[in-house]
DNA sequence: GTGGTTGCAAAGGCTTTGCAGGCAC
DNA sequence: GTGCCTGCAAAGCCTTTGCAACCAC
């Protein structure tokens, strides 16, 4: 296993998604960490995504159809996707934990989180 | 809005679906598909997945780094994705609705569904 | 007959990868 | 100095789309 560097680059990549108060996709970040280090590639912005997902900095957001969101906010917590406009909203209160319900359920798994997304319209949406 | 024909093609699609055992992806319901639509095309399976699912009949589940698959159990349920080898299994126990508490902490908005994926490892790469 | 649907192939969007040079350690 | 990381560009994968022929209604 390689031992990883902190990077400008790197560094950088992941500055960007903690201080973005969305959950910015790939060529967002891109364009937000080109005022920084102006020289970056999308290719390193991918490739510093994928080593702070696997170091456990940053998690990904997937939605059909769109693409992936990074997320740097690191409890845990749900989502609210709007099917309208599909924005990402944090929701920040506390659920009941569901996860020694499942392993019950699936014997011989090892159950070890679960995510919770909630569906519907955002309030502006909403308004239009 | 157009309406809606029952082709060959579209019902094949649909039965496949039904038939798997499995959450299949696109080029797994072309494979299976072809089997009793022979000359069907994969622009069509995408064309047939994307009615079926505006229509309410199928469900899509995205994993980061995955093709969309899709799943015809429509009475809602969880999921659990293998962390290891990506299957996806149904997770048919109850699980208390915390849509109310969504609704709560997200005043304005119209929350209308919840929708909780466990993650972990399957009974088989588990013992591996 | 009408217009949604199909098959084909090309294009599209997002993401990954090969390579040579560069830089963190 | 070593080898991980970068920038660039090309390739890859999944999915969508344009078009003419087709077929369900």
């Amino acid at each position: 296993m390689a031992i990883v560097r902190f990077t400008r680059q790197r560094q950088a990549v992941l500055e960007a998604v903690q201080q973005s108060t969305e959950h910015p996709d790939a060529a967002k970040i891109f364009d937000e960490v080109r005022h920084v280090v102006a020289s970056i590639s999308l290719g390193t912005v991918y490739r510093s995504l994928e080593a702070l997902v696997a170091e456990g900095h940053l998690l990904q957001i997937q939605q059909p159809g769109m693409p992936t969101r990074y997320d740097a906010r690191l409890e845990n917590h749900a989502h609210f996707v709007c099917d309208s406009c599909g924005e990402v909203f944090d929701v920040l209160t506390k659920l009941p934990d569901v996860t020694p319900l499942a392993a019950q359920a699936l014997e011989g798994f090892d159950v070890n989180s679960a995510r919770v997304e909630f569906h519907g319209q955002c309030k502006r949406c909403r308004q239009n």
